[in-house]
DNA sequence: ACTATGACAAGGT
DNA sequence: GACCTTGCCATAG
């Protein structure tokens, strides 16, 4: 059995489905928002194990680049959503899902 | 136990 | 910006 208790999986499986089209999360933001603090490597091997069937191309690393493998599918499947990538990264000022927000001052505008 | 690897992140150079 | 080092944590050998 896995050391990773399925609690957990489905959590972050849960995130994973829950953002919406158009939009991007860093793995970070995957395991903070899973309750998983810190754990961004494991959303990225949840992912490689059991994420075939989820929206994983919407979470890419913090600095908006994908991971190399999976670069090619990946920006492809963003560009048919609207996310487009500006030499091989995406804008996360730009993209990334914002829930709430918590303070006032300038955001990023079209 | 120890080292190496990996869909990662933050900080320094 | 690119590159390197450290920290991170589950798996594999």
């Amino acid at each position: 059995m896995p050391a990773v208790d399925l609690e957990s999986v489905e959590r972050v499986r849960g995130v994973v489905a829950a953002i919406p089209a158009g939009c991007v999360l860093a793995y970070g933001d995957v395991a903070a928002h899973a309750g998983l603090p810190g754990r961004a490597r494991l959303v990225g091997r949840i992912l490689a194990e059991d994420g075939h069937d989820l929206p994983w191309h919407r979470v890419l690393r913090a600095d908006g680049t994908p991971a190399p493998h999976l670069a090619a599918e990946q920006l492809s499947q963003l560009r048919a959503e609207g996310v487009l990538a500006d030499n091989g990264r995406i804008s996360m000022r730009r993209y990334r899902v914002r829930y709430h927000w918590a303070s006032p001052g300038p955001r990023p505008s079209p």
